[in-house]
Formats: C-alpha cells, sequence, structure tokens
DNA sequence: ATTAGCACTCAAAAGATTCGAGTGCTAATA
DNA sequence: TATTAGCACTCGAATCTTTTGAGTGCTAAT
C-alpha cells in the first residue's frame, strides 16, 4: 500500500505523530507528550531511543538540547509526500476542467485568493492565466472622431483588448470599411504569435502603400496584439502570516509581505509552476526548495489550473512549513471545483 | 509673517525644535539636549520651564515621568499648520494641472504610487479617477459571431469599456447599422448619468419594439455604461512601516498592512478626501483626525488631484505621527507636476 | 528672568535565580 | 533482546533584582 521509505513501521508512526502535532501546537514536541497521546502504547523512554535515531537519520530536529524535536525540511518532505501518495486518486480527477471564457475573469480571480486566503488562514496568490497561444477572433476599427480610431480585438477565450489610435488626418469611411475587412479576412483564426512583421508587412501592401495613415494604424494595431500583459497577480491573505510567530520577527515579515506587495518575485514562482508540470500540477516547496529565496523559512504549495487552450494559470498557499498539507490540498482542489462550476454557469460576475 | 498661535515665540521656537528632533530620531527629547544643540542659548533648566508650560497647553507629552517631551496630536497639528502657512503659495501653483487622457492610466498610477513611497518611505496610495460625471463620446456594437456582440463604449477621457453581449439570434448587419446610428446620435454627447432607464426605453421604441433581441442588447449596454468601476486604489511601499518601530508592534502591524492589502478602508479615505477640500485639496490626518481608525496611531496626508472635467482621484501617503511633514508636501507637489509632465508627452505608457 | 545644583523618579539594560520540560544513560524487568 | 523506570543533567524561558542614566521639578543664587 504505502511505498517503502526505508523506516520500520513504527518509526513511520512516531515520525508522523511528531509532524502532526507540531503542526498543531507549533512547539517543539518532547517524548513524553507523544507517550501519552498517542495510541501505540509505549513509554517515553523508548520513543525517546527511536527519536534519537530518526534524528541521526535527519527527519527531525532537535532546536536545542533539552528540547522536544521539530520535523526537518526533509522530514517534512517525507510526510508530504505519503500525503500526496493518498490523495493521488482525488487529484487526479480534479483537473483540467476549466471553461474558456475569460470576461471579467480579473474579479473572480481575485475573489479566489480571497476565498482560498480565508479558507486556510494561509497567504495565497492566483495569478491570471496567459494566453501568448491565443486566437485572434474578431478585429474592428471605428473612426471616433477626425483625429482618434479606436481599434477593438477580441481573443479566442473573449479577451478584449483596446487602443485609441490618434492619426493626423481622418481615415475615411471607405478605407475604414476596407480595413476591416481587410483585416478579418486576414487575421481571423491566426495565433497571436504568428501575426508577426512578415505579415503586418503584407497587409501594408495590399491596403495599398500609398497611405501613411494606414501604416502607421497597421503598426499601432500589431502592437496592440502582442501587447504581452504584464502577468497579473492577485494576493490575499499576506497579513495571515502573523498568525505564525515562526514567521513574524520583524525581518521575516518584512521581506515575506513585501514580496506580495511587489508581486515580482512571485511571478518566478508562477513560471517555476508551469514549467515543472510534475504531481498533475500541484507542487510542494519545503523550505529551502522554494523558487523564492525569501520564503526559505516557509511552506509554498502550487496548483496549475487550466481554462482550454493552453490558457493556464497558478494558484499559491504560502504558509509556515508546519502547514496543514491535508487541509491545503484539499482546498486548492474545492476551489478548482469552485472555479469551474461559477464559470460555467455565470462567466460575467 | 506667521499667524499668531497664543504662544511667545521663544515657546513656539522650543516647540518646533522638539518636534523636529523628534521627527528624526523617534526618541523623547529632553531638555539638555535642546539647551545644548539649538541656536537660542538656554540652560537646560530655563527650557525645562518652558517645556513644562507647553505640556500644561497640551503641546507636548512626557509618556512616562523622568523621561523627555514628545509632541501631542495637538503639537504636531500646530506644526503642520505653520508649515501649510508657509508652503501655501507652493501649493496653490501645483494643482489642477493635469490633462484629459486616461488610456493606460492604471500603469502610470501603480508607478506614481511606487516613486512616491521610494522618495518618502512611507506608505502610499493613488486612487484612480471616478468619472461619473463623464460623458459618453462613442459607441459601437459589432457582430463577433452569430451569437456574440461586442459592445465598445469610449467616455471623456478616452476611458473605454467593453462588453460581450451574448444574443439567442444573429441581429443580421442592417439592425446593427441602424442601430449604431441610433445610439450615437441619440446618446452622443450625453452624461453617463442623463443615460437612464428613461432614455433607454425611449431607444428601444425608436429601434423597434419588435424586435427581443434588440431589447435584450440595449440593456446589456445600459447596464455596461453604469456599471461603476469599484474604486481602484494602487498602493505602495506598505512594508516601509517596518521602518518606524512605534508602528511595528504586531498588532499594529498586522492591521495597518491589512488595511492596504484589503484596501477597502482606503476608499474611506479617498471619498473623504474628496468631500472635505478645505487647504487647496492637501489634507493632514493626525493619529485620531484620520477616517480609518486602524491608523489612529499614524499621520495621514492626502493630496487630491483632477484630471479635467470632475475626474478627481486621490493620492495619500500614511506614516508615523512624526513623519517629515515638509518633505512630504513636496514629494506630493513634485508628484503632480510629474505625473502632468509624463501625461501630456506620451499618455500611453 | 535665568541658571546652577541637587534630590528624586523610573524605564530600560544587565545580571541572577528559579523552573520545568526534555534529554541521555543506566540498570532493572519481561 | 526489547522495553521501561529512574535519575542526574541541560538549558531556554520566565521571573525577580540590581544598576544605570537620562530626565525632571524645585530651590536658591546670580
Amino acid at each position: 500500500m504505502t511505498a517503502d521509505y526505508g523506516l520500520s513501521e513504527r518509526k513511520l508512526v512516531i515520525l508522523q505523530a511528531i509532524i502532526k502535532n507540531y503542526l498543531e501546537t507549533g512547539e517543539p514536541v518532547g517524548s513524553r507528550t507523544l507517550s501519552k497521546y498517542t495510541e501505540l502504547n509505549l513509554s517515553s523512554a523508548t520513543i525517546r531511543n527511536e527519536m534519537a535515531d530518526l534524528e541521526d537519520l535527519g527527519y527531525i530536529i532537535q532546536p536545542h538540547t533539552s528540547a522536544g524535536r521539530i520535523p526537518s525540511d526533509k522530514g517534512y518532505r517525507l510526510y508530504v509526500d505519503m500525503l500526496m501518495e493518498d490523495k493521488e486518486q482525488e487529484i487526479i480527477e480534479m483537473r483540467d476542467k476549466m471553461l474558456e471564457k475569460a470576461d471579467k475573469m480579473d474579479k473572480m480571480l481575485k475573489q479566489a485568493a480571497k476565498v482560498l486566503a480565508t479558507n486556510t488562514n494561509y497567504a495565497t496568490m492566483v495569478s491570471a492565466p496567459i494566453n501568448s497561444r491565443n486566437t485572434l477572433k474578431f478585429i474592428q476599427l471605428s473612426q471616433v472622431d477626425e483625429n482618434q480610431v479606436v481599434a477593438v480585438i477580441v481573443l479566442g477565450g473573449n479577451v478584449i483588448k483596446n487602443k485609441m489610435i490618434d492619426v493626423g488626418e481622418s481615415l475615411g469611411n471607405e478605407n475604414l470599411l476596407k480595413l476591416n475587412m481587410l483585416l478579418n479576412t486576414t487575421l481571423n483564426g491566426m495565433s497571436v504569435e504568428a501575426i508577426n512583421l512578415g505579415v503586418i508587412a503584407r497587409l501594408k501592401e495590399q491596403a495599398g502603400i500609398h497611405s501613411e495613415v494606414i501604416s502607421q494604424v497597421l503598426d499601432a494595431v500589431a502592437e496592440t496584439i502582442h501587447v504581452e500583459e504584464d502577468m497579473e497577480i492577485y494576493t490575499s491573505g499576506a497579513t495571515n502570516i502573523f498568525k505564525y510567530p515562526e514567521l513574524t520577527d520583524k525581518q521575516s515579515a518584512q521581506e515575506i509581505i513585501h514580496a506580495f506587495e511587489e508581486k515580482q518575485q512571485l511571478t518566478e514562482l508562477v513560471t517555476e509552476t508551469l514549467a515543472s508540470e510534475d504531481n498533475h500540477g500541484i507542487q510542494v516547496y519545503i523550505g529551502d526548495e522554494t523558487p523564492v529565496k525569501t520564503m526559505k523559512d516557509c511552506s509554498v504549495v502550487t496548483a496549475t489550473y487550466e481554462l482550454g487552450e493552453g490558457m493556464k494559470g497558478t494558484i499559491g498557499i504560502i504558509g509556515p512549513k508546519r502547514m496543514d498539507y491535508e487541509n491545503v490540498l484539499k482546498s486548492l482542489k474545492i476551489l478548482q471545483t469552485e472555479l469551474d462550476a461559477i464559470y460555467k454557469k455565470d462567466p460575467d460576475t
């Protein structure tokens, strides 16, 4: 059933007990406590012996002589791996169900981050899906007044992009019509990436090289299409970290909160997560394992979600190492389902 | 020159010296320090006498017997009022210069908040201007595919709103043309507020009551126009408060940072500031004066800015009471000028 | 009106003491 | 051989004590 981790059954049980207890209390746990409050009826002395062994093996640590033990990163890792194994079945079911709709998405994701933070009591982040592989669905230029044209571009997933273009001279109605026709027939269905300089040059030719204005407008359109919206990241519950004393000496608190405020560092987390898609999109970074150095004293759990057509985003939960991994994994799953449900029903809210 | 604040010249100088010193050090300042490090050559004893008076008058406070004095809120208030008086001239010059353009504004405001935070070492917020009094400049419906219409609405200040509308049946090209014509001729130039249910009802009549689809589309358009985008607030430098120990016991730090994260509370600050437009749009809240209760141990300085046509926003700086008011006022001024300059030159970046 | 002088206060820093949870080891036990 | 009881020992944390020094208010002299 459970894989062999090279430890006696009893050692495993004891290790698990230590971690569980430490997750709850945040205090080092001693042999006496375990002896009293676990099923395996063993005296504290026996447990001490086992603990000494576990310490030698590097799974637990004594913060100082005559203190109880706390899990090491290696200990957490073992624990999480075991959990993952148990949950594997559920995890497989939970993913890849999101719908292809993206209108008003920001509000929803913001809300998602918030809900997750409230439920878990950890800090959370949700990255908006990036859509570089997206395709163009509709494009239209409209004359607003003599000097201004507005370009509206709809991409797959109903992502809408806008651009006001200042033009020196009026384009004229027929020109505009022709241009719109041309743009739609040529570009519709093309992937954003495929619309390169060559394509634009050809467009200019077809539209008639004579007009400086048209050239200018086309450039603006091309630019707008390609504007890689910098990765939007929504965060919530950053202040939850104040609930965990081990993270809240001035120094650490400042660093972590700063990371959440500036968000720059979080993008690394996103790219990292999206890159290494093991474990069915669920990733657990413990302590030093995390790609974000300011979080070396935390655990970070990330999940990817996908809204069809390669639009992937990341959900992340950041908390202390003594994170309630079980609950976190469950919450992530629920969130994904919820997101899916809300999204299918009413994409506009 | 300086108005009479009901204090002897010497008391004023001493009070000022106390505050200045306390602003720098954050430590209570004693009589000896003042005696040594000020121009007015007075013995510590004399200064003690004056300080006793100032304390009786409520301008300074002794945190405990045998400590130096720190400014009371009343003391700060006096100090700031004097500063304001000095700066009045400059302040008058600095406002109401912003340009009527709002494309990509969010990025710029975000940046502004950041710059301000870096310069002052305090926490900052910038609210995006709200434009309820705005007028409609251009509107257009376009068929994206059989079931979808996209509505594009351009308001004064080039604020663009979008909405995808799902329709049951295709509208048909002529219908769309007629509708667009109708919308533009009727609504152009109207203020957003003026476009009420009556106007929409009349539109429906004119468009021909026969079509259920048209009615549906018009409703969606009306809704989109009125969607009060919830006030966007950009913040930066929240972690700067960690630089001021008097704000950073766990409790306070958590509350303040939370306020910055949730932003909800900050909207109060914005509305309050916009409402009471004294002092040429510059407002200083000291301690309990602030509308946001979580900031009762801080000082909050806010300024309004205006981008033509009633589009007003707020800039705020939140820091300890011992804030460098002089520098803050100056920075606010500079920011406004900068915003203006950047904005005039290149509204798209 | 100003100042020197002095006794007094009190928070903060430094040091001393106590307390107790937890350990490792040894010897007894099953 | 594995487990357990017992005990001396360790050491951080909590508590209490002492010291220190900046700062005060008051009084008397200038």
